[in-house]
DNA sequence: TGCTTATTTTTCCATTTGATCAAAAATTAT
DNA sequence: ATAATTTTTGATCAAATGGAAAAATAAGCA
């Protein structure tokens, strides 16, 4: 007996409305859990945002936890990207300054999905540790060795490797993050400020960089 | 009639009792809040970590709310004091040298009441938006004018000191509020990458700061 | 068209949650 | 010690919550 409902774990072919329905809720999802955490959101206001009722959307996932994990699995990958694109035979100064670029951009377009993703860290990572422990620092690691020898090339200062991503992960998410922050402090201008962040901050980060 | 119990407003006298238990419910609460957010944490949660009841912890503070406005409170004004203590008078470079420092001890010794404040700003500042938009802001615009007579007397290099200073709170912030990332990332050599972190990064960022 | 499957709604339930209150216990003051 | 006050607890409530079951409706396809 196929067990299987609209949400099937191992789909045989989605239905449009099913395509439509879990784009809609996932959605929804992404904002309530980045405002909220998971255990601050109720399914019921990620329905309503969603335009269904509650046991609708429990319809296409099978529970809250399945849901926050299936928001927070797509966000990962988008959150991944930039780093992924780092080249090591690119110049180092080009691919510094475009890497900050893109996760400038990310915390740009995609504010609410790296609000959720800080939520997840802050609140100690528990869905995402495994991920991080495992996928994430082999890739910080390949990406660190890369630096090393931009280093050892003597094409950009010696630094930590893993002080400057962190601290690229760190201004860039800030604009997603602490928006409420900036907007009350900067009131009007804040516009023009997000628009010069990223090369103010590559600039600020590579004359520290370069070698002298 | 004095309708007058224990967690008075306008407080006669504090009994020792009182400030013994006010103390313990707001340490516990800093670190439910913070991990859950507001919505996402439980009185009962809170009291149990405190270590009394319930209803007894209600009796100190009449609602979530008011305890959540409480533990606010004391953080905001923590986390306020390193920037107050920027001296217009003192050598640029050593000032932000030792701003920088005071972030990160911030970051390193009262981690979680960072990560409550990122919370709560991640959250829409719901609370402290008012706060921000008055106080906070005055404070920073004090500061960004200091920043420019250095510049304009050219003791550093010229930059949007409001990009200095969020890049600074950004990249300080970072150690607390992305605490379990990085210790998913580092394993064990966390400690020593901690303890490095605040000359590693003042240097980052002197360096990119000094004029040439 | 009829049959099967997918979707949606209605109803319900067991827990959890924030909060109140009266009474009991403990503490302090007289 | 006795009285007055402060602190703590136990019982209770109404609202909110995650989730399940069943019934009703709509699509999709032979």
């Amino acid at each position: 007996m196929s067990e299987r409902t609209a949400r099937a774990t191992r789909t045989r072919k989605r239905t449009r409305i099913q395509l439509v329905n879990e784009e809609k809720i996932l959605e929804a999802a992404l904002g309530i859990f980045a405002r909220y955490g998971f255990k601050g959101a109720a399914v019921d206001q990620i329905a309503a945002a969603a335009g269904m009722s509650k046991p609708n959307l429990l319809y296409y996932f099978r529970s809250k936890k399945a849901l926050y994990i299936a928001v927070l699995r797509r966000t990962l990958e988008m959150w991944l990207q930039p780093l992924e694109d780092i080249k090591a035979e690119g110049d180092p100064e080009a691919e510094i300054r475009a890497y900050i670029e893109r996760k400038v951009a990310f915390s740009r377009t995609h504010a609410v999905e790296s609000r959720l993703f800080a939520t997840e860290i802050i609140q100690g990572a528990p869905i995402l540790k495994q991920v991080l422990e495992t996928r994430l620092r082999e890739l910080v690691e390949e990406k660190a060795r890369v630096i090393e020898a931009w280093i050892a090339a003597g094409k950009i200062a010696p630094i930590d490797p893993h002080h400057l991503i962190f601290t690229i992960w760190a201004s860039s998410q800030h604009y997603a993050d602490f928006d409420a922050q900036i907007r009350a402090l900067l009131g009007e201008e804040v516009e023009d400020f997000l628009g010069a962040a990223d090369r103010t901050l590559s600039d600020l980060l590579l004359k520290g960089l370069l070698p002298r």
